[in-house]
RNA sequence: GGACAGGUGGCCGAGUGGUUUAAGGCGCACGCCUGGAAAGUGUGUAUACGCUAAUCCCGUAUCGGGGGUUCGAAUCCCCCCCUGUCCGCCA
């Protein structure tokens, strides 16, 4: 959501922006609606002024028993008018809110331009990616000839885009999301969250799914939303708030499952369990001061960057450009996997900087201690990380080819029972 | 799911159509008093929008949310949400 004030004061810096996005200029279009409804506000305003004033009158009139019908008429005269603007005020109101509310954030001016993933950039690499001479296989054929990993099971119990999984990968899963957990709760500061799992409407407007992405969300026949990520429970946490900046940053982190239809995504990845309609995900959320955002993006990601470093995986970070950044983002950062089996890089985590955009959809805003006024806080957040991928990543990093194995992360033994390696079931 | 009772400022709580500009209390902030503190005492203490140099002033809206009746609504009517208690169901 955008500030209609800040719009007025440089439209032609609100075109650029959406410029970037590659959104056709807008400002126009909102300032002509801001302007009339600014108009009629004014005038129904005076109107209510001048009804307030009469009809304390009345009031007072017919408090001494006199009588009152002449100034009644008056301000019975004034009705229609005011009926009339109420209307206008508010047809007005929600079309320049429906409008705001469709535009995608505001991108960084340090972040590249460009029209897809090919323009992203790199940032750093860490670990060295295993070159596939020992013909690693795809996760998919590692998990079903460990015999724990079945996609036709799941497909007879649910459909496409389900996995099932047992034994020794149900409980590596397990040991994953709990490795995370425990590494985010006790080195990285951040507050374990339960939240629901099924949220409402306002909640998913809040963090930006809604009106815009509803065809990619499962909901339930009462209305409830399953939720795409915990970032929409754990961010709507401060909706509706206003918070002491003392208290920021805040941190919170859960693991959920979360649901997607996947609606744009026919006939990609249809293979294997990279994207499925239900996964599970270890998620960040920080929410601060506007002045904290940026130092806390780059805190946030090297919180995901070290569950990787911790599990000797390789990985790389880069930074998405303008055209594949999301809706709701400022700024983006992509933490990609190597996976030996595709022989290339996967999206792992996506830690983003959304700046005030999610706060102004929330309503959610901090206060400087002694101050009078409030400020709308920013939110951040970043997967720590997806576990289904992470998951992929062990099997295919850490295959045996000798015996179709896989061996178990050192991070992870603790959580495995001590466990040293999964072989395949006879 | 059913029945009943509720939802008023940071908190408690009064208020069933008009001097309510939401009483009063608590808390908090600042001052007075004091050697210092407590007690006492005075003042202030919501959010948003508009106007504005301004966080002052002024105007408007907001008493769970939305709509309606009325010259005028915290108060009356309708719909919805939430909380509590009891019943039913259930892990």
């Amino acid at each position: 959501m955008h500030d209609i004030k800040a719009i007025r004061q440089d439209p032609a810096a609100f075109d650029k922006a959406m410029a970037r996005r590659k959104v056709s200029p807008q400002s126009a279009a909102l300032l002509k609606l801001d302007e009339e409804r600014r108009s009629v506000q004014t005038e129904l305003q005076s109107l209510q002024s001048t009804r307030n004033e009469k009809s304390k009158e009345i009031g007072a009139i017919k408090g001494k028993g006199g009588d009152a019908s002449a100034l009644m008429d008056e301000v019975s005269a004034l009705k229609s008018r005011m009926t009339e603007l109420e209307e206008r005020d508010r047809t007005l109101g929600e079309s320049l809110n429906q409008h705001l509310a469709s535009l995608p954030n505001v991108q960084a001016l340090d972040i590249p331009d460009g029209d897809d993933e090919e323009q992203n950039v790199e940032l750093r690499k860490v670990g060295e990616p295993k070159r596939n001479n020992d013909k690693v296989p795809d996760h998919s054929e590692i998990g079903e000839k460990l015999g724990m990993m079945s996609f036709e099971t799941a497909a007879k119990i649910s459909g496409a885009r389900f996995v099932l999984m047992h034994s020794g990968l149900a409980k590596l899963e397990r040991a994953l999301a709990q490795f995370m957990l425990d590494t985010h709760t006790t080195e990285h500061g951040y507050t374990e969250v339960s939240p629901p799992l099924l949220v409402n409407d306002k909640t998913m407007f809040g963090t930006g799914q809604l009106p815009k992405f509803e065809e990619d969300q499962f909901r339930t026949t009462r209305g409830d939303w399953l939720i795409p990520t915990a970032e929409v429970p754990l961010t709507n946490i401060v909706a509706d708030e206003i918070v002491e900046e003392e208290t920021l940053p805040r941190r919170y982190t859960a693991f959920t499952p979360c649901f997607r239809q996947e609606a744009g995504a026919a006939g990609k990845d249809t293979k294997g369990m990279i994207r499925q309609h239900q996964f599970y995900k270890v998620e960040m959320v920080s929410v601060t001061t506007p002045e904290q955002s940026e130092a806390e993006h780059q805190r946030m990601t090297q919180c995901a960057e070290n569950i990787l470093k911790k599990l000797e995986l390789p990985f790389r970070t880069i930074v998405l450009c303008t055209g594949d950044a999301g809706f709701g983002s400022y700024k983006t950062y992509d933490i990609e996997v190597w996976l030996p089996g595709q022989g290339r890089y996967r999206e792992i985590s996506s830690c983003s900087n959304c700046s005030d955009f999610q706060a102004r959809r929330m309503n959610a805003r901090c206060r400087p201690k002694g101050e009078k006024n409030t400020r709308f806080v920013h939110t951040l957040n970043g997967s720590g990380l997806a576990v289904g991928r992470t998951l992929i990543a062990v099997l295919e990093n850490y295959y045996d080819p000798a015996d179709g194995g896989v061996f178990i992360p050192a991070a992870l033994k603790p959580y495995m029972g001590g466990l040293e390696k999964i072989l395949p079931v006879k």
